[in-house]
DNA sequence: GCAGTTGCCTATACCGGTTTAGGAGTGCGC
DNA sequence: GCGCACTCCTAAACCGGTATAGGCAACTGC
């Protein structure tokens, strides 16, 4: 084990003949040094094998380049959840660029969230916050407007108080989708939810019970899970457990997982897919693609969406004209699951 | 926009009659105050709603409590890859009751990780970091050692130079794969493979050989993939083609996603599964259980690998005994995807 | 030829903690 | 009454950068 070297701006300073002040201005390309100086510097840098002490410099620069994430939901369910990764990936996309870090936390509660948010920011750890799964009344609107930390939410402005907000426009997607289903045929669909306590689930049930209300649906069925493959399965079986004339003949799932399994589920029962059953996905990954049949869905692009959202937490940090906004409205993806109902 | 309090250890100590000192000492659970003291610090603390700057501690106590982690995949598959996030799920659990954060980034080289590292190393920014997805010659087996940083290794030994290391023994797990299925009478087997590049697909297709040659296989594929889907449906389809004297009974996927598509790829061409070919998936997420007919597969606990793993970083930073071994190897977990095959 | 500007660089005071050496008060033994 | 140990606390020197005021030339304009 031997000792590490230590070296400190102020070796790089003395091996290239100069002082600790031309180092830094150096480093963070500011003017004020001849080009000559400056390769002398970086050269000395590199020959020590120096990198600026992060520590040190967002001591005294009062700047951190590391945005916070904390998510919210039971490991067993993320690790399925194609959503998150490739939006963690979008978001890393922008950081990247920015040489920014993102600071990730599974946290079991939103008050834990909140006691997470509060100790990050007030360490001065994160120059601010990405905060995801709002729900109704939720604590961390509050927790950030006394902090004064800069953040977005990912959440329908409704959910997320005065916060700059990036929202996906769900009730108009859930609307569509069902309209596409009537549009087949279709007079008794369903629709298999997500968490019942996240405000977008809210927002799709109401949207759901709007479109069937106008569309004069026959039947129109909804249940909320915890987004697992088992609960999807689950509910599915549930619905599809009924007099072939009463149940429903369309299942619109709020994630991929869930739409994965309730086909598998219809499998197991002997209908077809979808000629007994219409089957619709949400978020569109690649698992969709990988059935048979491959699964409709409603579509979006979770990668930009994270950049979008990292794009926008940028400018609230330096201030510049940063608005909440809609991202594009997931869009029907006709696949193999979706047909008009039989007879 | 009110300009922020920043109120800083010198506040506390004022309002609670200490010196800076004092509250240092109280607020790091160090012996030398009267509880008296130490109460009125917490409560001034409290009532400035101060937390110490992280960055201030770790310039002067030369320590932080962050790891890293970086992951050199493609954005597209990590998202529908549950491995990781069920690894970093389980990684964080440990961090967690350290009160360490995880610093993520997606790289798209080793290269790119390799300058990452050295970059968060040099910059004081993190404690040790967690290393994936080996190579044969690695270079961060190098550039670990050269920059003396502490980290983990997840990779077999043979890979990871003299690193400390906590790897699946995937050989012994291959082998017990084609052995299974070599016993319910299979003797054409083929294995749908990962990335030939990296290290642990490498041991996986030298054992598959072998295992095929002690047990005097007919026949015995192996291709790789980029771990997709849509690779996995592709090999699937290419290995199925064969006339059905010819063509392998029972195939070895190297991770859930291919195996899923490799169903829905021999659901599409009309051969029952297991009737006709059996399916063996690894790794063993959730997924397998909602597909039907649910998918076997070599069963691991992912979430205590990356808790292991984590926790090995610590003994490793903190100097004691950390050794490195294998976590248990991934065991068989037949359902309803593989049967003796036909006749 | 002299003030004014400009370009390049240094000295030094921070940033907000931790960590030392040491001082003030108390209790104890003798 | 004095030395000694012990408890509780303070003052001040760090940690390794950034920021800022200012110094010294050389060049400009007139």
């Amino acid at each position: 084990m031997t000792t590490p070297p230590r070296v400190t701006i102020k070796d790089v300073a003395a091996r290239a003949g100069v002082s600790k002040g031309a180092v830094s201005l150096a480093f963070n390309h500011k003017p004020g040094l001849s080009d000559a100086t400056r390769d002398r510097i970086f050269e000395a840098a590199r020959e020590l094998g120096w990198a600026p002490n992060l520590a040190a410099r967002s001591l005294s620069s009062r700047r951190v380049d590391v945005v916070g994430l904390a998510i919210c939901r039971p490991a067993k369910l993320l690790g399925l959840e194609p959503f998150y990764m490739e939006f963690i990936s979008g978001v890393e996309s922008v950081l990247t660029e920015h040489s920014c870090s993102l600071l990730l936390r599974l946290v079991r509660t939103v008050e834990e969230e909140v006691g997470l948010q509060d100790s990050w920011w007030r360490g001065k750890q994160i120059s601010g916050s990405i905060l995801v799964d709002f729900r109704a009344d939720d604590p961390r609107v509050a927790a950030v407007d006394r902090l004064g930390m800069p953040v977005v939410a990912v959440g329908h402005p409704s959910l997320t108080g005065g916060l700059t907000s990036v929202w996906t426009d769900d009730a108009t997607a859930v609307t569509e989708a069902v309209r596409y289903l009537a549009a087949l045929g279709h007079r008794r669909v369903a629709r298999v939810g997500g968490a019942a306590a996240l405000g977008h689930t809210a927002i799709r049930t109401a949207a759901f019970d709007e479109a069937a209300r106008v569309l004069e649906l026959a039947g129109a069925w909804q249940v909320a899970t915890d987004f697992s493959g088992d609960a999807g399965a689950r509910a599915t079986r549930s619905l599809l457990t009924a007099a072939p004339a009463d149940r429903p003949t369309a299942i619109v799932y709020d994630n991929d997982i869930m739409a994965v399994a309730g086909l598998s589920v219809a499998s197991e029962m002997g209908l077809s897919v979808p000629g007994d059953v219409s089957l619709l996905a949400w978020d569109d990954s690649q698992l969709c693609r990988l059935t048979h049949p491959t699964l409709s869905a409603m579509s979006h692009d979770v990668h930009g969406f994270g950049a979008d959202v990292a794009r926008t937490l940028f400018g609230v940090i330096t201030g510049d004209g940063a608005g909440s906004h809609p991202v594009p409205t997931p869009v029907l993806t006709p696949r193999g699951s979706t047909a008009p109902p039989r007879g």
